[in-house]
DNA sequence: CGGTCACTTGATCGTCTTCAATACCAGTGG
DNA sequence: CCACTGGTATTGAAGACGATCAAGTGACCG
């Protein structure tokens, strides 16, 4: 729907001579299977783009062109149905990619809850790199597999979990993403609105918002404030994912 | 759960020569990567093996030391919760592989629904094979990048559809399986039960049952015996599938 | 023939959805 | 300063879709 919003991306100049070599998320990321001597080669290839909260910078169906590496921020990748129901299918940080389809149409879209920076590869360029560099095939055949694992995690959650486990199950793993950066906290920032939680546990914003209230008064969970969580029982909750109540 | 049930595979001498060489999969599987010249160098990692229907080769939780690849039949891959319920992710047929993990346990169960033939590799001998044969690691990657749509694909089903739309949605998909070795014919099997479709699509076996004996009186389909399946309105049925209506 | 299994069909139930009202906050402009 | 707006969240009441419980059929098989 709405276009590509760009902002210039302002570098320091360090950064901006070997943007590769200086990332971030270059500890997380695919590109890591590729050496330094060689990083130039790939910073030729790279753009990076910074979009705003509620850009959709893929759109299902168009062609796909490109190839995306989160660096920073948070996007939601979701399926839409002719009469608007949405599925969101997952949430990308940093370190995800997207775009690897073989079709030659992306088969979802993607828009960026907070400020996301991503690099974008041509995929044919992306396939010349591949092709001299196999070990960065091999790491994101590695990532395609542990995607693989989360999506059918989430078909279980889809077909057969309750509201009550479906949330658990979603409070539990926001927890295990925000510990794979910094420190294991009982209070993590959780960007997404209630509709976009809705939309990702195949539920509806009532019921979210219900779910939520009463694993509050049991005490399991607070709310102190938009976007973010504090975790009191994460045993308790880990079990309610699990299915066990 | 259950061992795994192997029946010495009587192969026809030629074929037990130069079993790669020879294999009616080839064309739909990861393997036809490798040139003709190597097919030794394959077949000398590869194990073949034949399961009854009923046989579960692949347990959840146990440790992946095993890659697999279908060259006939059908397997249900499944996940379960503590308490039963169970959620199939997937039907494996002909050159689907299995046992991607990066994790060193299976994420999920495979059962046989037919009798089924599968090679066998050890992950590690695959690794080495991947490792001299970058072309089949790049097949692999596309063949992830598929099942990664598929599961998309199928999370927006288990999320947002109703019962109708994912009988729909599976009956069309199940309809392009077929096409996909022999001609497209409205008349295909449906190889798996009531119960197993159910646990596909994250119903009950009764709603199906139901589901389908509506779509039947509406003269969409008919289902003239058991493991049947005839399409009359192919057309009708997209739409239903994808939403409209 | 009794047993099991897969499937169908009916009646009732319950979880989640839908519809609706209210509250809250941030931004905007009179 | 405060009314107005749009977006987000919470909560209540009513409704619906699919689940659960239950009965019955037909096929296959020891």
């Amino acid at each position: 729907m709405s276009a590509v919003l760009t902002r210039p991306v302002a570098l320091d100049p360090q950064v901006a001579a070997e943007p590769c070599a200086h990332c971030d998320a270059r500890p997380h990321s695919v590109c890591n299977a590729i050496g330094d001597p060689y990083l130039a080669r790939l910073a030729a290839v790279t753009q990076i783009i910074e979009v705003l909260p509620g850009s959709t910078f893929i759109s299902e169906g168009e062609p796909a062109n490109h190839f995306f590496n989160v660096t920073r921020g948070t996007a939601k990748l979701f399926k839409l149905l002719p009469d608007g129901r949405r599925q969101i299918t997952g949430f990308a940080t940093v370190g995800h990619f997207l775009g690897l389809a073989v079709s030659d149409t992306y088969a979802f879209s993607a828009e960026a809850l907070e400020p996301t920076r991503f690099c974008r590869f041509s995929r044919h360029k992306l396939r010349l790199l591949l092709n001299d560099f196999p070990a960065m095939e091999a790491r994101l055949l590695e990532a395609a597999a542990n995607e693989l694992v989360a999506a059918q995690e989430q078909m279980l959650l889809l077909g057969r979990k309750t509201a009550r486990e479906r949330l658990a199950s979603f409070l539990v793993a926001q927890y295990r993403q925000s510990a794979l950066n910094g420190q294991p906290r009982a209070r993590f920032p959780l960007p997404m609105t209630r509709g976009d939680i809705a939309d990702y546990l195949g539920l509806t914003i009532e019921t979210v918002s219900r779910t939520l209230t009463v694993l509050r008064k049991e005490g399991l969970i607070d709310i102190p404030g938009p976007g973010v969580l504090v975790m009191y029982d994460r045993a308790a909750l880990e079990r309610v994912a699990g299915g066990l109540n």
